[in-house]
DNA sequence: GTGGCAATAT
DNA sequence: CATATTGCCA
């Protein structure tokens, strides 16, 4: 039985706070309700070609999820990185009910979280589905996290692996890049590599022996402050000083559609730069197509 | 049904 | 290229 588990599980389930407090990303996905609200077609400048949407759904179910941020007030980064609905393929025309849910980026932060709790669940629980839960990361889906899940092993299996000689080159130290330099499998890993973590993750099971848990919250939430809408000329600012990692898809064109908020129109001349924060950041999730992504923000935790 | 993994597709 | 998706199996 669990009932060992459940001895710290239930502690650390205790300790959750109310939904409210709970969030430790300060949101999640976008939902496609959210975006929607965003999107509120202002937009035609974009080449974006609207899809027939059948019916008109009457949305009478939100989220549904209790902690969906109902209300972006804290939503936003600016540029760190919103969750991005790309080109808007979808968004930018009613949403048909079945929306399909964007491609999920898994940023550093996200990734984080998902380490947490595999940490936290220790590596016998950690199980897609409870990773999914612990995350609450409303929108994210047991394949995406089996689908991380399976990388994520590897990139850990590979860590694991290796460890002695260090090719005779590298300091003994091991980097990622010298990992995969070795080859031992092909697929590499990018995320994992920057992602701190856990000492732990080799043992599966400990005869009795519970791990330590260290009571690491699942992340020190941050609170932003309740952010207008970025309205028109409201610029984003507020760049965490959080470095970014990204890896992303190239940014070949110059041409960089910020991800998330679009704020309709640019209003001319309020502000010239109207969003745009730092392309730097985000041009990694350019999608250069006009790929629609969803990605969830850091939550300048890390 | 759920989970893990290889292959494959986008 | 990073994810998603699928097939197959435990």
């Amino acid at each position: 039985m669990r009932e060992e588990d459940s001895n710290w599980f239930a502690k650390w389930e205790d300790e959750l706070p109310s939904p409210e407090e709970l969030m430790p990303l300060s949101q999640s996905l976008i939902t496609p309700d959210l975006a929607l609200a965003f999107d509120i077609r202002n937009h035609h400048y974009q080449s974006t070609p609207p899809p027939p949407p059948p019916q008109l759904p009457q949305s009478t179910d939100l989220s549904s999820q209790p902690n969906s941020s109902a209300e972006f007030d804290s939503t936003e980064l600016g540029g760190g990185g919103g969750v991005g609905l790309g080109g808007g393929g979808l968004g930018s025309d009613e949403p048909a009910r079945t929306l399909k849910r964007p491609r999920l980026v898994w940023t550093p932060q996200l990734h984080k979280r998902f380490v947490d709790a595999v940490a936290h669940l220790g590596i016998k629980n950690a199980v897609p589905k409870t990773i999914m839960q612990l995350m609450s990361v409303d929108g994210l889906t047991r394949e995406n996290v089996a689908s991380h899940l399976q990388k994520y092993r590897l990139y850990l299996k590979r860590m694991q692996g290796m460890s002695n000689n260090g090719s005779g080159g590298v300091g003994g130290n091991n980097s990622p890049a010298a990992l995969s330099a070795l080859g031992v499998d092909p697929v590499t890993d990018h995320l994992f590599a920057s992602s701190p973590v856990p000492a732990h993750f080799l043992h599966p099971s400990r005869t009795n022996s519970d791990h330590f848990m260290p009571f690491v919250p699942v992340v020190s939430l941050q609170h932003h402050h309740p952010m207008p809408v970025v309205g028109p000329g409201q610029g984003l600012h507020h760049l965490p000083q959080q470095q970014f990692r990204h890896y992303g898809t190239s940014p070949s064109n110059g041409q960089f559609e910020h991800p998330f908020i679009r704020q309709s129109h640019p209003v001319h001349g309020s502000n010239g730069s109207v969003i745009s924060p730092h392309v730097e950041n985000l041009d990694t999730a350019t999608p250069t197509n006009g790929r629609k992504v969803l990605t969830l923000f850091p939550t300048g935790d890390d």
